[in-house]
RNA sequence: GGGUAGGUACCGAAGUGGCCAAACGGGGCGGACUGUAAAUCCGCUGGCAUCGCCUUCAGUGGUUCGAAUCCACUCCUGCCCA
């Protein structure tokens, strides 16, 4: 039988590279089902809309009968990817890798069908290489393969270090490629040349090359960089629905179009008004990740509050300042803040936001950062552009 | 190992004895405008407090009435040479 006449064409779909289009039908034609890697490396507690282009991609995979192997990269990850990096990654511990994997593999399962995923930890293999097996390893690349890389001739030429643990990350990840015996790798565009290193080896080794699939990579919230939650802009798939709707509505109508085609998979429809398309899209998001009537909800608190500006009749959280705290705008405020919204503020940035208009009581500006607010009336503080509590 | 240029706030980058919490740009935040969009304009951007005080210019020690600025040592980085 031939996977390939009715497989190919979905699965090129929304990649941007693929190396080779026939060696994958080539594979396809085997008619088994395909080892197909994706790696995840656990440096942030939580997966993001970024991940999940890649991760849908291997969900569609599965779900055409391949096999799904998802590679935590818990030891890859104390090394850090230096993949579109202008500087070097700091280290992280083993004990806070172990304890991101774990969040990580059950934010993978809200995309991934979790009976039909096998998850490799690739300290399974690294943890028990000596140092001789590492020499012989490196053995196989040469120095002047890894510095074709852009982003280390970049920092090459640019006067940055570039330290000679980071020119181990694309063989390890290479390596991986060969432990679990890849037909395919998946990863974004930026992965290029840590899979074709991949490639490399496998063949060094006698194995068949594996696929490169790269897939497009998800602009962050800023509408510039890639999403990634140490730069700020990313959305977590864990996130609840307020906050998933709230950041979605915050990208630029320039992204939107990058938005739909990367994670709803479909043109935007020009036709409709940015705004529209644009709830559409965030209400769309927040359903995959919680409910249609999560995410209709969201939009709901998300009209009333931010467009009718109604901020009596929204859903705030509550806050109940402790009783002997001196009931000033500003230490109130800072204590909102803390206690709340789990946000650190100094009593200097409270005061550059009353100063700068933002702080209101029940409706009124305040305007005076020594005022003091009548908690005991109960009432809506709003603090800045997204946050407010309510009082009483 | 030798030579040389550097290490300033989130980033880039001025400042080379007091006028420096530190120019300027970017970013960020807040406001006006709006669709939590874009563009534009305005303000803020170390901490605490009522003009003030406290911590900061890689680190440590020193010179000085006074240092980011001078000296010594240390650590870190680039480049050139070996």
């Amino acid at each position: 039988m031939s996977y390939s006449l009715d497989q190919l064409a979905p699965l090129l779909a929304g990649c941007a590279q693929v190396l080779s289009r026939d060696e994958l039908k080539t594979k396809l034609d085997l008619g088994r089902p395909l080892r197909v890697k994706l790696g995840v490396d656990p440096t942030s507690p939580d997966i993001h809309l970024g991940h999940t282009v890649g991760l849908s991609k291997l969900r569609q995979f599965q779900e055409l009968g391949h096999e799904a192997i998802l590679i935590i990269g818990d030891f890859t990850a104390m090394i850090g990817d230096p993949s579109g990096r202008s500087a070097t990654r700091p280290h992280l511990s083993h004990d806070q890798v172990m304890e991101h994997a774990k969040s990580y593999q059950t934010q993978a399962f809200k995309i991934l069908d979790p009976d039909k995923t096998t998850i490799r930890f690739n300290g399974e293999w690294f943890e028990a290489m000596g140092f001789e097996d590492v020499i012989r390893l490196n053995s196989r690349v040469t120095l002047q393969q890894m510095f074709q890389r852009e982003d280390f001739r970049d920092r090459m030429d640019r006067g940055l270090p570039v330290r000679a643990h980071e020119i181990q990350y694309p063989i390890m990840q290479g390596w991986d490629s060969v432990v679990i015996r890849a037909d395919v790798e998946l990863g974004g565009t930026d992965q290029l040349f840590n899979i074709l290193v991949g490639r490399d080896l496998q063949h060094e080794e006698g194995q068949h090359q594996q696929v490169a699939m790269m897939l497009p990579i998800l602009t962050g919230l800023d509408g510039t960089q890639k999403m990634s939650k140490s730069l700020g802009n990313a959305v977590g798939v864990a996130e609840s629905p307020s906050e998933m709707f709230g950041k979605l509505m915050s990208i630029s109508d320039g992204q939107m179009e990058e938005y739909y085609r990367l994670l709803l998979h479909e043109n935007l429809n020009v036709e409709l008004h940015p705004m529209e398309a644009k709830k559409s899209l965030a209400e769309r998001l927040t359903a995959r990740f919680h409910s249609a009537a999560e995410a209709r909800h969201a939009r709901e608190e998300f009209e009333l509050r931010f467009s009718k500006r109604d901020l009596e009749s929204a859903e705030l959280p509550a806050y109940q300042p402790i009783g002997e705290l001196p009931h000033d705008i500003i230490t109130l405020g800072v204590d909102a803040f803390d206690r709340v919204l789990g946000i650190k503020k100094s009593r200097g940035d409270l005061r550059r936001l009353v100063e700068g208009g933002s702080v209101s009581w029940r409706g009124e500006k305040i305007a005076d950062h020594k005022a003091i607010i009548p908690v005991r009336e109960g009432g809506v503080l709003k603090l800045d552009r997204r946050n407010a509590v309510r009082i009483g």
